[in-house]
RNA sequence: GCGGGUGUGGCGGAAUGGUAGACGCGACAGACUCAAACUCUGUUUCCGCAAGGAGUGUCGGUUCGAGUCCGACCACCCGCACCA
């Protein structure tokens, strides 16, 4: 067997798999299927490391269950829309389908090099006009189930730009080209109803025990529910038509420490009082700066006194004043609040600053009334003493508290006990080109018009220009024109695309039957759905797969996905990011110049480490006679690096590892192994280049042992043959646990464990040409090419890619005896070693029996002694 | 600001409430070599010559026993609805 050379055997094989076909998906019903399926990635046009990590983990699942006799079901695809293919149209020229298509094109040629068990026969990508016309069908079945409907919406707008932005378009509330202070400003937007399904979505978590626990606590926190009442303040002063005021809260036992009731800038009534030129002005501040939560949660608060009063329900001699307040969402509740500022942060706040009073309705039990410092916002779960209340007994719950008020306000007339979400309909439009095109028409005398199904796709122009700001179908010369479906009078397409989370929304229903003339087939969705095994980044635990979770169950109600469909994805698995070091150096102004790990170089220098510019040989330091001095001298030449902590990958930082050149280097396996391998998948994984090198040596070591094996006499014998097959055993068992447990680390280093018994084992010929070949076989989902290699060397039957999963002999795994480690006080003073079903009572013996234990003991009395059988003894004294 | 998560040797990490540091990297020592690299063997949590002691972000609690459970705090990461 010659050397382990990676850019040979990796294309052999990888030709190999294809020729035989051998992840080519099959509907066979005669065995169980298996769907795993990665979030498909972005075309950006280059691969990185946190794709290879996620496809790698992907390709394990999807081998090993292969080996388990399932039909799996492994496809990939393209996310194709979105700003940067127009952004890069902006900056580069070009039109953004051949920047799009190009990239598509330069990344699969990146991951193919992989030999990951991907079905490329059902590749496609959402910019596709046959999958966004499939898209288009279904908005419209979902227009007529009422699931879609039209809204104002406020968006991020760019007055110079005279266009909408994206939120992270939005830097500190300006405009990122234009640098304008951006306003909020309303907009008739399509939306899906997704808040039909708040209720469902929420309870429907609790099923899902495959998914990790935070993502359904985000999940749940995200949708909101909670219980309050709603009621409607009498008002005094106020403009005609706004006689009530409703307010929704969830803390109705603070209403005897109402001191003010605010509502939002956006609010009916708000908008009313803008005649005011004062509250115009002061509405105008509050627009100021972008849509995002974060801004405006973070915004200094603000507030303007209309004037207006409002009669507290239980007192009306009792009067509050009415305020405009930025904080105050239009979404939530119903966009007007009561403050009790000695129970919220914000109120108390608020209240601080404009002078309000600030009066305590409870106080922590057994406490005395007394003057706050801060808002006292116990856990409704906390019992606490009413000294203002009204309903219910003096010392109870928060919870406790708000059920006696509602229940109070609902005997004596003045509100009622509601239930609301945090959750908002979906808003889909974007005004942007590259976006899947809505499929409606305006017509004067119709009105919005859908689309004739007959009539889809509606295809993207191809002629346009983006040299100005601002979406290109709007400004289009002919496009924009059609004839209205219903009377066929002139009309106007619809110049919205949609967020290109619709079309992430149903992708993984898509791969069932890529090239269906319908969005899903009947058959097929019906064997290959639900997705198994679903792999993805954190950042998508709340938007993406809540969008998906109700898209499934928005497609099951028009027809287009059966109803166990409707939780699409039985199992999920969020991994890691995958980080580096950053090497920053200062340019003369101060700025920071940031370098590519291949341009450093990095040494020790006693116990410091240091990083310089360039690749130069380390120094020796014996001719360094002043360390610092001649750092100093590095630093002022400007070649002194700093290093930065790792950090997510990102090109801005230039803190990224192309796996193309690990992949030139070390071969893909290299690559898979070491993504593989230390870090736990759930967490970040650091790159080092130590830490690929230690992989490509592993490998090598590998492949060097099975030479050896193979080079061994056909008739040597040895007296170990017993002890590698328990080895052996012990193996199958760690690695597969490992696998099934998403612990690839931890199967990792059970691999390298059972490498080095085997490197050490004194076995006969035949003996360990079949551990070998089993070591082939636990390998090959992470390192498929070099286990194919050694399967065929060692004789194994057909390629290692179809060949079953070992099964380790139950019996080879029981040890007779175990080793119990005996504590005294809890701290370890010694271990015995005793058959594996001894009794406690004489464990206790042997325990006290043992030397180390009468030393320490020296004499003391025992009082208690814990033998946790097969685990521990623990001696009190 | 709000919601969620993470924190263990020089480094990545392992550990059903039961021997903290598996496995790997790095470092050190030895073998091989004219020499270096590669490879192989061994050592490697810290303090201490040793006996022994300390130790899982910090402080406190529950337990015979806590990295693991509970409470408070600190640091970092992810998300916040138009980034994908």
């Amino acid at each position: 067997m010659s050397r382990y050379d990676p850019s040979v055997i990796e294309p052999r094989w990888q030709k190999a798999w294809d020729e035989a076909g051998a992840f080519t998906a099959r509907h066979d019903p005669s065995k169980p299927k298996y769907y795993v399926l990665e979030m498909f990635p972005y075309p950006s046009g280059r691969i990185h490391m946190g794709h290879v990590r996620n496809y790698t983990m992907g390709d394990v699942v999807a081998r090993f269950m292969a080996a388990k006799g399932h039909s799996v079901l492994h496809p990939m695809g393209w996310d194709a829309f979105g700003m940067p293919a127009e952004n890069a149209a902006m900056e580069r020229g070009g039109h953004p389908k051949d920047w799009t298509y190009a990239n598509i094109a330069d990344m699969k040629a990146q991951m193919k090099p992989l030999g990951l068990s991907i079905d490329w026969s059902r590749e496609f990508a959402t910019c596709d006009p046959d999958y966004y016309g499939q898209q288009q069908a279904m908005f419209l079945d979902m227009l007529e189930k009422g699931l879609v409907y039209r809204k104002a919406a406020v968006v991020n707008w760019d007055p110079v730009d005279m266009t909408v932005l994206a939120n992270e378009q939005v830097i500190d509330g300006k405009g990122w080209r234009s640098g304008a202070a951006v306003e909020r400003r309303e907009l008739v937007q399509w939306f899906f109803k997704i808040s039909d399904y708040s209720e469902e979505l929420l309870t429907a978590l609790d099923g899902l025990k495959d998914w990790p626990e935070k993502v359904r606590l985000m999940q749940a926190n995200w949708i909101g529910r909670s219980r309050g009442m709603q009621f409607g303040f009498e008002t005094a002063g106020a403009p005609q038509g706004f006689d009530k005021l409703e307010v929704y809260t969830t803390r109705p036992d603070t209403l005897m420490g109402a001191s003010f009731a605010a509502i939002s800038p956006d609010h009916p009534l708000a908008k009313e009082l803008e005649k005011d030129p004062a509250v115009a002005a002061f509405i105008a501040e509050c627009r100021k700066g972008g849509t995002s939560a974060e801004e405006i949660e973070t915004a200094e608060k603000i507030g303007y006194d209309t004037g207006i009063k409002v009669k507290h329900p239980l007192d009306p001699a009792w009067e509050l004043p009415v305020w405009i307040a930025n904080f105050i969402l239009m979404d939530y509740g119903t966009g007007a609040i009561f403050g009790c500022p000695a129970h919220d942060q914000r109120d108390f706040d608020f209240a601080t600053k404009y002078g309000l009073p600030i009066r305590p309705v409870f106080v922590a039990e057994g406490a005395e009334d007394a003057v706050l410092d801060a808002a006292f916002v116990p856990m409704k779960s906390e019992k606490v003493r009413y000294i203002r209340g009204f309903a219910g007994v003096e010392t109870q719950t928060g919870d406790e508290g708000v059920a006696a008020a509602i229940a109070h306000a609902e005997a004596q007339g003045y509100g009622r006990g509601v239930t609301k979400f945090r959750l908002r309909d979906w808003g889909l439009s974007r005004q942007r080109y590259w976006g899947c095109p809505i499929p409606v028409v305006h017509c004067a005398k119709c009105g919005v018009v859908p689309e004739k199904k007959e009539n889809l796709p509606v295809r993207l122009p191809d002629d346009v220009s983006f040299d100005k700001p601002g979406n290109p179908l709007d400004r289009h010369p002919t496009w924009r024109d059609v004839p209205c479906p219903a009377c066929g009078a002139p009309a106007r397409r619809e110049t919205d695309t949609m967020d290109t989370f619709v079309d992430s929304s149903w992708y993984y229903a898509r791969f069932t039957s890529p090239r269906a003339a319908t969005p899903t087939d009947k058959a097929e969705v019906e064997y290959w759905m639900n997705v198994d095994q679903y792999i993805g980044g954190i950042e998508h635990a709340i938007l993406h797969l809540l969008y998906s979770r109700f898209f499934a169950r928005a497609m099951h109600a028009t027809g287009h996905l059966p109803q166990k469909a409707i939780e699409p994805f039985n199992a999920l698995f969020t991994q890691g990011m995958v980080t580096h070091e950053i090497y920053k150096t200062t340019d003369e102004r101060g700025r920071p110049v940031y370098h590519l790990p291949e341009d450093v170089t990095s040494f020790t220098l006693g116990d410091r480490r240091v990083v310089v510019l360039g690749d130069v040989p380390p120094p020796d330091p014996e001719l360094i006679a002043d360390v610092d001095a001649w750092l100093q001298e590095l630093a002022d030449a400007g070649s002194l690096v700093e290093v930065i902590p790792s950090a997510k990958m990102s090109k801005s930082k230039k803190n990224v590892v192309d796996p193309m050149n690990i992949i030139a280097q070390f071969g893909a396996d290299t690559a898979r192994w070491f993504v593989m391998s230390d870090s736990p998948p759930e967490r970040d994984v650091e790159w080092t280049a130590s830490g690929a090198e230690a992989a490509y040596k592993h490998l090598s070591r590998v492949w060097g042992l099975c030479s050896r094996i193979g080079e061994m006499p056909a008739d040597h014998t040895g007296t170990g043959d017993d002890e590698l097959a328990r080895a052996t055993a012990r193996a199958i068992d760690e690695i597969t646990k490992g696998i099934e447990g998403f612990a690839f680390n931890k199967a990792i280093a059970s691999l390298y464990a059972f490498t080095n018994t085997l490197a050490r084992a004194n076995a006969s010929t035949p003996a360990m040409k079949e551990a070998m070949r089993t070591l082939a076989k636990l390998m090959s989902p992470m390192v498929p090419h070099i286990a194919e290699s050694i399967w065929s060397y060692q004789g194994g039957a057909g390629l290692c890619a179809q060949a079953p999963w070992p099964k380790a002999d139950p019996a080879l795994l029981v040890d007779d005896s175990v080793t119990l480690p005996i504590q005294i006080n809890g701290k370890r003073r010694g271990e015995i070693v005793v058959p594996k079903d001894m009794a406690a009572p004489e464990v206790e013996k042997r325990a006290l029996a043992n030397e180390d234990v009468i030393k320490f003991l020296a004499g003391q009395p025992v009082k208690k002694i814990i033998v946790v059988p097969g685990r521990i003894v623990n001696v009190v004294v």
